[in-house]
RNA sequence: GGGCCUUUAGCUCAGCCGGUAGAGCAACGGACUUUUAAUCCGUGGGUCGUGGGUUCGAGCCCCACAGGGCCCA
């Protein structure tokens, strides 16, 4: 599934960044030349007692150790302190990729890097140097550096860090180099990198050494490249739409606004119990109490529950309240957002679905729970049916429920085991009925239903949102009937929540409210199968060492 | 929680019917002044996830445990 870290080399050189290198002299580098690390090897490794069982790492860490000694004693830092770049890469290859082959020009740049890879041609040497964006070749000439840099730049370990000065050329088959004057290390690594082709392939091995996933699969780089784009379209477009960013409380009091366990803290000095936030939204509706009018937050929400492809304990949620909105304002301004966030990651509105095209600029679908249970079934249903009715139609059609579901769970698990993984294109479900819907304020049509929708795509849920509930008096029965639902032994059911009901008594304006689900919308727009592709480290159990 | 798969050199992977461990990359030595995963010759590198068991003999068979993955609930 990983592509191997050079995998992907044609199409950047195709695509043609630049980078740029900047140079930098420095002295006594023939220390590090090869007999010099070959005398340290053998003193380090006979004084530190590796004579005996030496493995393969231990041994090439005590190469290179040496080598970093044999530096210091020829007064060369292997660590120091900074360096001047020119160009970055992508920049090099944006001013001269154009040039054709067989080019040499005057200008001097100086580029920094990590050597990815090395060929060594006798009186050549040809190293190919890796920034974040892209990467350039070095071209190194013995008659140009001189006989010990030469030494000391043949002497360079993959995955060490460098900076190079030079002038910039093209070689005969074109690849757009630096013709090397010199070369200075930045960083020394005393571990090998990964394989230089496959990269890291083992799952459990690329999420917990992230860093090493990162330095050698491309494909693991972009899918973070994409993470940041959509991010950054959510704070433009939020922008452009007259929202406010804010923060708000990670450690609650109680664990309110969305259904599921949470975790449990503790404050010290407080001597209280604490809860890991569950959802942004009671926060971030206290606000438009207070007249901010347009909010979002993007931030870590954390759930209790199991771990899968589609869930991370700690994850990230973009929420929003839009003060005189409803439900279908929000639809509107979801169907931007995804669009856009599309738009700016990828360059197109079109994502892939279970191998299908799917463009996203183009409207979503819009149908109720209900008519999405009777297509299935062929029963209409709705939550003023009687209990044994739908307890019977689950049972006909192998659907599981407990005892303490009412008509409208019951309703809401027919669709979501009978229908919700067949929702493939974008598709917003809507009217959930009002028992399991407590911020939601009811449907002006229909007052067993809310004005509510569920966001699908892939089968997955990205997104929701309310008319959001404003009327203390309901707001408090909907609590109650929740607090009596976890008496009742519904783990994931609230609370009641006083000084949210106190903010509401102050006069909360009609209000449309949105949660996405950034990293499943990352999956959706980079094409990641796992939610621990799109975040940099996964929870996992902890490593033995 | 259940089922299936997986764990062998730093990395990527082979390893037959049970006979005492292999390749490529990386590393080291050598050749090579326009390479592209450079190439060619040579060398070193292994608690085969852990613990038991069966066997004359276990990387391989059996049991337990641990990590990871996929599917199901």
């Amino acid at each position: 599934m990983c592509n191997g870290r050079y995998g992907h080399r044609a199409e950047h050189h195709a695509k043609n960044h630049p980078s740029k290198s900047h140079s930098y002299d420095r002295s006594g580098q023939k220390t590090s030349s090869a007999d010099a690390c070959a005398n340290y090897r053998r003193n380090s490794v006979s004084e530190e007692n590796f004579d005996e069982n030496v493995g393969g790492l231990e041994l090439e860490k005590a190469r290179r150790l040496s080598a970093i000694q044999a530096m210091r004693n020829a007064g060369t830092n292997p660590y120091p302190y900074r360096f001047d770049r020119s160009h970055t890469l992508a920049e090099l290859r944006n001013k001269y990729g154009t040039m054709e082959a067989g080019a040499e020009t005057d200008d001097r740049v100086e580029i920094a890097g990590r050597i990815m890879l090395k060929r060594d041609q006798g009186k050549l040497i040809f190293a190919t140097v890796q920034d974040r964006d892209t990467n350039i070749q070095l071209f190194v000439s013995k008659a140009v550096v001189g006989d010990d840099q030469f030494d000391a730049i043949n002497a360079l370990d993959l995955g060490d860090w460098v900076g190079a000065t030079g002038t910039v050329m093209t070689t005969r088959k074109g690849e757009l180099s630096v013709k090397v004057e010199s070369v200075v290390l930045l960083s020394k690594a005393v571990r090998p990198l990964p394989d230089k082709w496959h990269g890291l392939t083992d799952t459990d091995t690329r999420y917990r050494q992230r860093y090493a996933d990162l330095i050698g699969n491309e494909e693991s780089r972009r899918m973070f490249a994409v993470r940041h784009a959509v991010i950054a379209s959510f704070r433009r477009t939020l922008h452009e739409h007259g929202f406010i960013e804010v923060e708000t409380p990670v450690l609650h009091v109680e664990a309110g606004g969305a259904h599921a366990r949470p975790f449990l803290t503790h404050h010290n000095a407080l001597d209280m119990q604490l809860y890991l936030r569950i959802a942004l939204e009671l926060h971030l509706k206290r606000l438009i109490v207070g007249g901010m009018e347009r909010v979002y937050e993007i931030g870590r929400v954390f759930r209790n529950e199991g771990i899968s492809t589609r869930h991370n304990p700690e994850f990230t949620m973009m929420e929003l309240y839009q003060a005189f909105a409803d439900y279908t304002d929000i639809m509107n301004l979801t169907e931007t957002l995804f669009t856009n966030a599309a738009i700016d990651a990828t360059g197109s509105s079109v994502v892939t679905i279970d191998d299908v095209q799917v463009d996203l600029a183009k409207p979503w679908r819009r149908v109720r729970m209900i008519d999405l249970v009777a297509e299935a079934t062929g029963v209409k249903v709705h939550p003023t049916m009687d209990q044994a009715e739908l307890v019977a139609l689950a049972e006909k059609h192998g659907v599981k429920i407990e005892k303490h579901f009412g008509p409208g769970k019951l309703i809401e698990e027919l669709f979501e085991q009978l229908c919700e993984s067949s929702l493939r294109e974008p598709t917003f479900v809507t009217g959930h009925p009002v028992e399991i819907s407590p911020l939601a304020r009811e449907d002006r049509n229909d007052p067993h239903l809310t004005e509510r929708f569920e966001l699908f795509v892939g089968g997955r849920e990205l997104a929701k949102a309310y008319s959001e509930l404003n009327d203390p008096v309901v707001q408090r029965e909907r609590f109650e009937d929740e607090q009596k639902q976890k008496e009742a032994g519904n783990a994931e059911a609230g609370t009641v929540d006083e000084d949210y009901l106190r903010a509401l008594e102050f006069g909360m304006p009609p209000t449309g409210g949105l949660g996405i689900g950034i990293d499943r919308l990352v999956m959706l727009i980079g094409g990641a199968a796992s939610i621990r592709d799109v975040i940099l480290f996964p929870t996992l159990r902890p490593e033995v060492f």
